[in-house]
DNA sequence: TTGTACGCGTTATCAT
DNA sequence: ATGATAACGCGTACAA
C-alpha cells in the first residue's frame, strides 16, 4: 500500500513528471527512460491513485446507481447492464437501495455528490416530480422510469402503453369483468391508466371496485391486495397486474380462495421476469428487455456526461406480449415428455411441467 | 458544483480552517463564528469534498463488494445486507461483477485497489486458493465462501455439512439410489464432498455414475447436465444438488423424460432462494440466511479494516434443512382451499396450488 | 526530452 | 479561539 510516482521516479532517476508521463502516455519521452520508468513501476508494483487523479481533474470515474430494491428481481439485470458498460468505459458503480423511500433516495443523491460521481443514474426512482426536477436540475443524471418522464435523460418504459396492450388481449379473449392490482407509489400510476384506457376504448365501464392498490409491488403484499379485490368483485374472470411479482401474489390469492388459473381467472403480469416463465401456470406478462435497458442508460449516462449536464434525450422502450398460460389463450396443455431439450415448443417457456 | 470552504471561509469571513472546524465538529469554535460559518455553508449549499477528504486521510469509505454474477438469485440479498451495514457506517458500495471469470475478478481488485477502497468483501469468489491468498496478503479483504476457508477473515457457509444433512434425509426418506448435480469451477467441491460421506456413512457406495457437474450453476446448464445423469443412470430416485437454480434445472430435466417428482424423482436444493417455495414443486433445500450473511460479512470487513488488515477471524454459518414438496416427504397435498392467508399450514410454503 | 512549480480541496500541526 | 502553512498524490503549464 502507498507506492506512490514519487518512490518510482526515485527508484527509476527520474523525476515525477516523467513517471505522470509514461503512465498516462502523453508527451514525449524516451524510449530508454520510458523502459526505465515501466520497469520500476513494475518492480514497485506501483497502481496510480485514482483518488489524487480524481481530485485535479474532477473526475471520479464512477457512477451512482440508485434503485428501490436489488432483491426485486426486475433490478439484477439491470444492474448488470449498467456495470458492463461501465465497466468497458472504465467506470466504477456505486450501488444505492433505497428500500423504496424518497427519503433515503434524497440522502444518497447527496452522498454521490459528496463523492464527486461523475453522474447520478435514478431506476425506478420513488421522488415526485418536483424532487426528481430539482435532483436533475443540479446533478448530472440518468432516468430510467416507467412513468412520465420529467427530466432531460430519460429512458422510459412505455408502461401505459403496455398495459393498454395487455388489457385488450384479456379483452379479445372475450374477458368483460376485468381488474387491477397496482402499485401506489405516488399520484400518477401509468399502467393502471393503460388498464383503463383499454377499458374505456372497448367500450367497457371501468369500475373502482375492480380496482385496488398495494402499497409495496411484492408477492406477499399483493396476494394480500389481490385476496382484497376478489372479494369486492367476485365476478371478476381476469386480472391484470402492475408487475410478475404482483401477479404471482395474485395467483396465490385465487389459489387461497380456491379458485384456479386461468380457468376461473385469468392472471398477467409485466416485466416478464426470470420467475414469470417459472411458476406453475407460467405467466402471460409483457417482456421487457432488463439488462439491454441497463446498458441504454449507462450509455445515456456517458453521453449526459460527454455533454457537461448538458444532455437532453428522450428515449422511449416498448414492451412486448409475451403469451404464456396464465392468461388461458392456450388451450391445450401438452404432456411433458414432448418438451424435448432444445426443443422450442412455444414461444418462450420454461415451466416445470 | 464546487462550493469549496474557501467559498465558506470567504463569506463567513473566517479562514479555511475555522470552517473545517465547524463542518467536523472538533476543536475551539465560538459560538458566534460556529453560526456564521454555518449560514455561509447553508447559503452556498457547501458539501464536503469526500474526495480530497479520502486524499488526506487514506480513506475512501467505500468497499468494494465483489460477486461473481448479481443475476444469480442468492446475491441480490447478501448485497443488500452488505450495503445496508456499510450506509449505517458511512460506507459506501462499489458492485463488481466477475461473471464467474477469475480474471475479470482479480481485475476487479486492481481497479478497486486503485480507487483506495478501504477494503475488499469477496462473495462466492472464484479464485483459486493460490490467487486468493495472494489477494489477501496485499489488501483487506473479507471473505464469504462456502469452500474451505483461505484467507484471514472468512465467514464460511458449511457446504460440506449441508450436503450430508440433505443427503442423509434422503437416506432416511428411503432413497439409495441418489445422485448429485454439482458445480464444477474449480478443484475443491465441498458439496459434492458432503454428498459422498453421507452415502459412505450410511453404507451406500459412491457411484460416480450418479455425479456430473454442470459448468455454470444455472438453470439452462443444469438442465443439460441433469438430463445426461438421468440418461446414464436411470435408476436413481433421488437427486442432491448444488444450489436451488441446478435442482430447478433437475426438475425441468425430469419434466424433459417424463418422469414425475417427486413421485418417481425427488430432488432437494440448497440455499433456499425466492425461487424455492416459488416453484412446483416447492423445493426441499436448505436454508442459508442470506441477507445476514451479507449483514455478517460486511461486519467483518469494519472489523478488518479496524484491525489495519491484520485481522483474523473465521466464522461459520450452518445451513437449516427445510423441507417442502420436492423430495417427497410430505406425502399429502391439500386443497388450496384449506391455504387461508397467514394461515401457516406446513413450513414456510409459498406454493401456488 | 526532461524537470520545476503550482494547484486540486481537505486535514492537521503549529503558531498566534 | 483562530489563522498560516504544510502535506496528501497526481496532472500540467511552463521553463530548461
Amino acid at each position: 500500500m502507498g507506492v506512490t510516482m514519487r518512490d518510482v521516479a526515485h527508484k527509476a532517476g527520474v523525476s515525477i513528471n516523467t513517471v505522470s508521463r509514461v503512465v498516462n502516455g502523453y508527451g514525449e519521452v524516451s524510449e530508454a527512460t520510458r523502459q526505465r520508468v515501466l520497469a520500476a513501476i513494475e518492480e514497485l508494483g506501483f497502481r496510480p491513485n485514482v483518488v489524487a487523479r480524481s481530485l485535479v481533474s474532477g473526475k471520479s470515474q464512477s457512477v451512482g446507481l440508485i434503485i428501490p430494491q436489488i432483491t426485486d428481481p426486475f433490478f439484477p439485470e439491470v444492474v448488470l447492464g449498467v456495470e458492463s458498460i461501465a465497466r468497458q468505459h472504465g467506470y466504477s458503480v456505486l450501488l444505492c437501495n433505497t428500500n423504496e423511500s424518497p427519503q433515503q433516495e434524497l440522502e444518497y443523491v447527496d452522498v454521490l455528490s459528496a463523492k464527486q460521481v461523475d453522474g447520478i443514474i435514478l431506476c425506478g426512482s420513488r421522488l415526485d416530480a418536483e424532487q426528481l426536477s430539482s435532483v436533475a436540475a443540479h446533478h448530472r443524471v440518468a432516468v430510467l422510469t416507467s412513468r412520465r418522464p420529467r427530466s432531460a435523460a430519460v429512458i422510459s418504459i412505455q408502461g401505459e402503453q403496455g398495459l393498454f396492450e395487455i388489457t385488450s388481449h384479456l379483452i379479445r379473449l372475450g374477458h368483460r369483468k376485468i381488474g387491477h392490482v397496482g402499485f401506489a407509489f405516488s399520484s400518477d400510476n401509468e399502467r393502471a391508466d393503460g388498464y383503463c384506457r383499454a377499458l374505456r376504448e372497448h367500450g367497457l365501464a371501468v369500475d373502482e371496485k375492480h380496482v385496488v392498490l398495494a402499497p409495496r409491488a411484492d408477492i406477499e403484499v399483493a396476494r394480500t391486495a389481490a385476496y382484497r379485490l376478489l372479494q369486492q368483485a367476485p365476478d371478476i374472470t381476469a386480472v391484470t397486474c402492475f408487475n410478475d411479482l404482483v401477479a404471482i401474489g395474485t395467483i396465490q390469492a385465487c389459489a387461497d380462495m380456491g379458485r384456479r388459473v386461468p380457468d376461473d381467472v385469468a392472471i398477467v403480469g409485466f416485466d416478464d421476469i426470470d420467475l414469470a416463465s417459472l411458476v406453475t401456470p407460467a405467466l402471460t406478462t409483457m417482456h421487457v428487455p432488463r439488462f439491454h435497458l441497463g446498458e441504454m442508460v449507462m450509455e445515456l449516462m456517458l453521453r449526459v456526461i460527454a455533454d457537461n449536464g448538458t444532455h437532453e434525450e428522450l428515449l422511449y422502450v416498448e414492451p412486448k406480449l409475451v403469451v404464456r398460460d396464465s392468461c388461458g389463450a392456450r388451450k391445450s396443455t401438452w404432456p411433458a415428455a414432448q418438451q424435448g431439450i432444445g426443443e422450442e415448443v412455444m414461444t418462450g417457456t420454461n415451466n416445470l411441467r
